[in-house]
RNA sequence: GGAGUACACGUGU
């Protein structure tokens, strides 16, 4: 049982699509599950287009899909050109019997501003009825891309007005932002913040962006203290 | 059994 959907999932998690594909090629019954495992596949080795085209032969092999389905080619939206792909579903979602989920509503968010279509992603996030931290992160990510620090910092407030502590990945994005923005001080302090306040232990992600600001900021000598303080090895 | 939100650098468009 359900061994199809494990081997083409465990094939693509390894970057080995072309396994992946071969499984499922060979399947005689398909449902929602292995076509979603193989479009996910694609969608995380960065094939987008493959994984709206499968999505296309699903629809005509008479498969609906669902919320599961939708996120994922969403994400394929986000990753192409294919705006109006993602605009069909948000439309689909808004008319039909789905309910825009926490997973929904970050993967249009996400697909809006990745199209920087910043509006469309406020509007989207505006109407939700829950938002996680995933949610908040991501409308908080559309400002931090387009260094908007202002607004990210008005998100940053009022998820934690909302009972919603930020996560490592919040900070990710601001961090990032005040690398892209040259903001060494502000960056520093949020790293801080992070560790002291809110008990996150940095990753490497969070090293990424402090190491490039203080580098960029001509503090070679901090840049390389924090380098050889990290809890690994670089690499 | 399948899903969302995340970094830097370099090269090219």
């Amino acid at each position: 049982r359900y061994v199809a959907s494990t081997l083409i999932d465990v094939y693509a998690k390894h970057g080995s699509m072309t396994d992946a594909r071969a499984v499922f090629d060979k399947l005689s019954e398909r449902d929602k599950v292995t076509w979603s495992a193989v479009i996910t596949g694609y969608v995380q080795n960065q094939n987008g287009q493959e994984a709206l085209s499968l999505f296309q032969q699903m629809l005509r092999f008479g498969e609906q899909g669902d919320n599961v389905t939708s996120v994922n080619i969403l994400n394929a939206c986000s990753t192409t050109a294919a705006v109006e792909q993602g605009q069909l579903i948000h439309a689909c979602l808004v008319d039909g019997e789905f309910q825009v989920d926490t997973f929904l509503g970050s993967a249009l968010i996400d697909m809006y501003a990745s199209h920087g279509k910043l509006e469309d992603a406020r509007r989207v996030f505006e109407s939700l009825l829950e938002r996680d931290v995933g949610v908040w992160n991501a409308i908080i990510e559309s400002c931090t891309t387009s260094n908007n620090h202002r607004l990210a910092m008005y998100y940053f407030e009022c998820m934690q007005m909302e009972n919603l502590m930020p996560d490592d990945i919040t900070f990710v994005c601001l961090l990032s932002m005040c690398s892209h923005m040259g903001l060494l001080e502000e960056g520093w302090h949020q790293l801080k913040l992070m560790i002291g306040q809110y008990g996150i232990l940095p990753i490497v992600e969070h090293y990424n962006c402090i190491i490039d600001l203080l580098g960029r900021s001509g503090f070679l000598t901090e840049a390389d203290n924090v380098l050889q303080n990290m809890p690994w090895q670089p690499t």
